[in-house]
DNA sequence: CTCGGTCAAGGATAC
DNA sequence: GTATCCTTGACCGAG
């Protein structure tokens, strides 16, 4: 199976997402800061029902949300937007739907959520995060949280290892939703087999950040590691291109079919597969075209 | 209207 | 420490 994330092309308008900023929030009241925080959600998140309406009805039954949903969901402290009624009420549309519709979704926190970082008020802050992905995920039904270890600051072992003491941390609930992914910088495949086996959490595989990142791993040798680490739900993993070269850690347009080909025979029956370019549904489209039996 | 500098959030690197 | 780049897509003020 093969999805995308976050933006549709296709459908223009209601493809993609509303942000604000704090410059603009600040110039307002605190009734105006919230009547323009509501608006953008609300309008995000009935983007993503379109858009997953959108999937199901062109057979895509897998897509990632944007982490962006809800505007400076963690910054805007005296507005609780979980307890706002059309907010409520468009999560539990979109739950419904998913429900129905069997589409498999995910969320992916940004970049600057560090779990595991030397910095004790980023880790809070991206506990803060995680906490707010947790929130809107129980309220999109969504159970899948992708993480990346993070930073490496003192080390590569003691980075590890405030990972592992960070999430012990966590809320169960959150802890129960955590996925972790190769990166292309800092940990590798065997890193973050690791920490997933140390810590019982499922594992991404990235297959191009492993292209990017790695210590000469025999892949087939990690992959019944990695499969195990899903005990039994069905694992996932992450295709992209480079998009000036091979191990070019900017993702390309679209997918390669050698790269497509090789993420074909890792995933064999056992993976879905999660598109990340910059021409998101397009490229799935442009794959199913050219492999019309396989995917 | 279009254009382009700017934007909550972190990290890594070079000096 | 500080400056600067990495990197994403939308905002928003200038013209």
């Amino acid at each position: 199976m093969l999805g995308f994330a976050c933006i549709c092309n296709t459908l223009k308008e209601s493809g993609r997402f509303k942000a604000v900023t704090v410059k603009t929030l600040l110039k307002l009241s605190e009734e105006e800061q919230e009547k323009k925080l509501r608006a953008a959600a609300v309008d995000n998140l009935y983007n993503s029902l379109q858009i997953l309406k959108w999937c199901k009805e062109n057979n895509i039954l897998m897509y990632r949300f944007s982490s962006d949903l809800i505007p400076l969901a963690t910054y805007a402290a005296h507005w609780h937007w979980w307890e706002d009624a059309d907010i409520q009420n468009m999560c539990s549309k979109i739950k419904d739907f998913v429900q129905e519709s069997g589409i498999r979704i995910s969320l992916h926190p940004d970049q600057f959520c560090v779990l595991n970082s030397d910095k004790p008020d980023v880790v809070q802050n991206s506990i803060k995060h995680l906490e707010y992905l947790n929130k809107l995920s129980n309220m999109l039904g969504n159970q899948i949280l992708i993480l990346h270890t993070g930073s490496k600051a003192g080390g590569k072992q003691q980075a590890m290892q405030r990972f592992i003491d960070n999430f012990k941390l966590l809320p169960k609930d959150i802890q129960s939703k955590l996925c972790l992914e190769n990166d292309d910088k800092s940990f590798g495949v065997s890193d973050v087999l690791y920490i997933c086996e140390t810590l019982g959490i499922p594992m991404i595989f990235d297959i191009h950040h492993y292209n990017c990142l790695n210590e000469e791993e025999n892949l087939w040798d990690l992959r019944q590691r990695i499969l195990d680490t899903w005990k039994g739900r069905r694992p996932k993993m992450h295709l992209s291109s480079g998009k000036a070269s091979f191990t070019d850690r900017h993702h390309g347009d679209y997918i390669n079919d050698a790269d497509y080909e090789s993420a074909l025979k890792f995933a064999g029956e056992d993976f879905d597969i999660m598109l990340e370019c910059k021409q998101k549904e397009l490229a799935l489209l442009r794959i199913r075209e050219k492999y019309p039996d396989r995917t």
